[in-house]
DNA sequence: TAGGCCATCTGGTCCT
DNA sequence: AGGACCAGATGGCCTA
């Protein structure tokens, strides 16, 4: 998908549990300690490698039930409890990072041969973005219907075609949009619209501009044209397309009020 | 080499 | 009690 393609394969974002768990008793048992966060040489697999046994003599050894073993024994519960939990955790992220992928494929500037991949940040940020703008160009494409058709209650002669410059046309009513007429060719695409600039908090817009500082969220050859390099470009140049940028975009009422609550737990919401 | 991003482990908290 | 969720810690990989 992206340039960032063999980094992603040379390090599996969820491999298969069976090998997480015997990677993991290797370590236990041969006391390797290589790609192990530190905190795990807490956990008792310490002490598997302090006996120096292997995977099938422990488990042999933990059945008889020696008054010694007996503590082994409730360290090898112990250590497939946390192997257990430590599975879900691995699963519960594998699902989140194809969540998140999935995300990326409906972004725009997700997508080319040399763009390279979103970081989770960026994808949520722009998601946003992109949300408020498609909010902001149908309740634009509402208003240009009602104004053309409304009266007159014809709807059938509608056609998107029509409303190419749509997004620029004009400020959304009670919301009046920034002017720029000099309309930068480049610039960022995932700084929040400036009416809900203010609401934001300052992680949230520090967040954007402390990401990959140097070489932008995206990055594509020869990109340098600006901050963020000259793929950056107002979607709608050209195409006729609407522009998600913070300079074209407000968001309406409803949804610049998202930008000040923080996302509940979707279990709490589901109640 | 520093900084960014990520995966993983881990312990705590909340919910069912 | 078990599972889901969360955040901190840690170490590896990659890029400027």
């Amino acid at each position: 998908m992206d340039s960032d393609t063999s980094r992603v394969s040379s390090r599996p974002s969820s491999p298969e549990v069976d090998d997480i768990f015997l990677s993991t008793l290797k370590k236990s048992v041969h006391g390797f300690t290589g790609a192990v966060s530190s905190t795990q040489s807490d956990s008792p697999s310490d002490t598997l490698s302090l006996h120096g046994l292997s995977a099938s003599d422990e488990e042999s050894l933990s059945l008889r039930l020696s008054k010694k073993d007996r503590k082994l024994l409730s360290e090898n519960e112990m250590q497939a409890i946390r192997l257990k939990i430590n599975s879900r955790e691995r699963k519960r992220m594998h699902d989140l990072n194809i969540a998140m992928d999935g995300l990326r494929e409906v972004m725009p500037y997700a997508h080319g041969p040399s763009v390279r991949k979103l970081s989770k940040i960026a994808t949520l940020l722009l998601a946003r973005n992109y949300i408020l703008m498609l909010s902001n160009s149908l309740e634009e494409m509402k208003r240009l219907v009602s104004e053309i058709y409304g009266t007159s209650g014809h709807h059938g002669g509608f056609h998107p075609s029509a409303c190419t410059t749509m997004t620029h046309a004009g400020p959304v009513p009670g919301h009046p949009v920034p002017s720029h007429p000099a309309h930068p060719a480049v610039h960022h695409p995932l700084l929040p619209p400036a009416v809900s600039t203010a609401s934001l908090s300052a992680p949230s817009i520090s967040a954007v501009t402390s990401v990959r500082p140097h070489h932008g969220l995206l990055k594509t050859p020869g990109a340098g044209a600006g901050p963020l390099g000259s793929s950056f470009q107002h979607w709608g140049v050209g195409t006729g397309m609407p522009c998600p940028c913070s300079m074209c975009q407000v968001p309406p009422p409803h949804v610049s009020s998202m930008t000040t609550v923080t996302m509940p737990r979707l279990a709490s919401d589901s109640k």
